[in-house]
DNA sequence: CGAGGTCTTGAAGACGATCAACAAACGTGG
DNA sequence: CCACGTTTGTTGATCGTCTTCAAGACCTCG
């Protein structure tokens, strides 16, 4: 399978790791085409499916390309906590690719398509491009501050703050990739995996929703999410997009 | 500065950088000696003293040589949450050498010294040997992985599992870079410090602790923490050390 | 139409926060 | 070496947030 055949949600039809790295830093035509020749291989999950399961030493790392994935982790008594969440163009296991073995499973939330390339195709990438190296530690970078940010999150905000902030973040999230409609996103969601995401209970969750329903910031229904009150969710949150790294460095 | 004044607690002298370079991946001579003539120099702090400050645009990363210090996100009503705790011979801001800027506090916990080195002098290392990219890219998924595990503990865990689990991660990271004694370490650091790691209030803190006490698992006093029982804070904890990636994987 | 998942509500209780006060340890200067 | 102030650790009491348990409503899909 070529990598021209990689399908992709964007308009402009362009790879979504290409996208993905392209918001970092630019690329030379021969790292665009390289990657576009890389041995992709296109696969969909089903909600629930695993894309890699814990304590698997993967050969390949992907790439969302649509829907919605997670990384949990869970303890021997069932509990679940979601350490990342992955939108289209997140590359989503580039830490198996360096480290070798995963300690986590990766899980699909909604229907979703990833594409899978092997760590010998990436290997012989990244000799032959040093500069992509370089760009895969700058994303590994970012996410690792979304992770900090997180643990802020969790260690010292109520449960409205926390899903106010979350809700903040999907946005600017799904924004530079085009997946927002006007104030609102697909958000295929259930509140089960939203308590997973928080750290929270089911039932509480559920009433964190009903205060920023109640209190007008939101509306939900149908997996459509709008936000009707940005300025006052932000307060709420306290959010802060610097984290996120979304502005381009000069590098 | 020459690298060769670099001190470090290691009987054998060898720089901390090397050491913590050599836990992922052979050096040859030629890297580890263009490490060693690095430009580094040595700045110590006092406790709450700040080694990087919140949006701040640095020019230099440094390298933990003794001491401890902390990574700080707080809020606007001045609730503090640390996200990554450093020991001797941790990579403290890497990110902000990817990143060029900075989204959080580094704070000293203890009295503490660190090798500073420049941005461009590590453009040159790294330009010079992609080898060593690839190494500082694997130390910062080692990181994010101790972040995710984080995440998980806030969210899944009660007081008094997290703060076994700190106490039994310590004992981990600490023992590789031969900071342990026997059974127990050095850990310089007061109750309200510690509930800004777990996301705790410093009253019940404090109970946590008296409760691992109580238990018979840990002593601690005089900032020297002994683990009486390390499988029964282990089994409290539900420690798994395999996040911390401390097992050598071949590259 | 029935079945299973999802959302919602109520009530009770646990865990952790907050407030307030005191004890102990530490560092400093006299 | 002691006196004193400051930081750190400890305890009790009360309060609020979030969890748990249980049950019912709603929705979707075969």
């Amino acid at each position: 399978m070529r990598g021209s055949a990689l399908p992709s949600e964007n308009a402009a039809g362009i790879h979504p790791l290409i996208l993905l790295l392209e918001r970092r830093d630019r690329l030379s035509p021969e790292e665009r085409r390289a990657i576009e020749n890389l041995p992709w291989r296109i696969r969909s999950f089903d909600p629930e499916e695993d894309l890699v399961r814990q304590k698997d030493r993967p050969t390949e790392s992907c790439v969302m390309i649509d829907g919605f994935a997670s990384r949990v982790k869970s303890s021997a008594d069932g509990a679940r906590q979601i350490t990342t969440f992955y939108v289209a163009g997140d590359f989503v296991d580039l830490n198996c690719f360096v480290l070798k073995r995963i300690d986590h499973s990766v899980t699909a939330v909604s229907r979703c398509r990833a594409g899978f390339v092997s760590h010998e195709a990436l290997t012989a990438l990244i000799e032959r491009f040093p500069h992509l190296t370089r760009l895969f530690w700058t994303i590994t970078e970012v996410d690792a501050a979304i992770l900090r940010n997180w643990i802020f999150q969790l260690g010292r905000r109520n449960a409205v703050q926390r899903l106010a902030h979350l809700f903040c973040e999907m946005s600017r999230r799904l924004e530079t990739v085009g997946l927002t409609r006007g104030t609102g996103f697909v958000f295929p969601v259930n509140q089960p995996t939203l308590s997973d995401m928080l750290g929270l209970s089911i039932v509480h969750t559920n009433r964190s929703v009903q205060e920023l329903r109640a209190r007008g910031l939101i509306t939900w229904q149908r997996q459509l999410l709008e936000i009707g009150d940005w300025r006052g969710l932000a307060q709420l949150a306290e959010f802060d997009p610097d984290y996120l790294y979304l502005t381009p460095e000069p590098r």
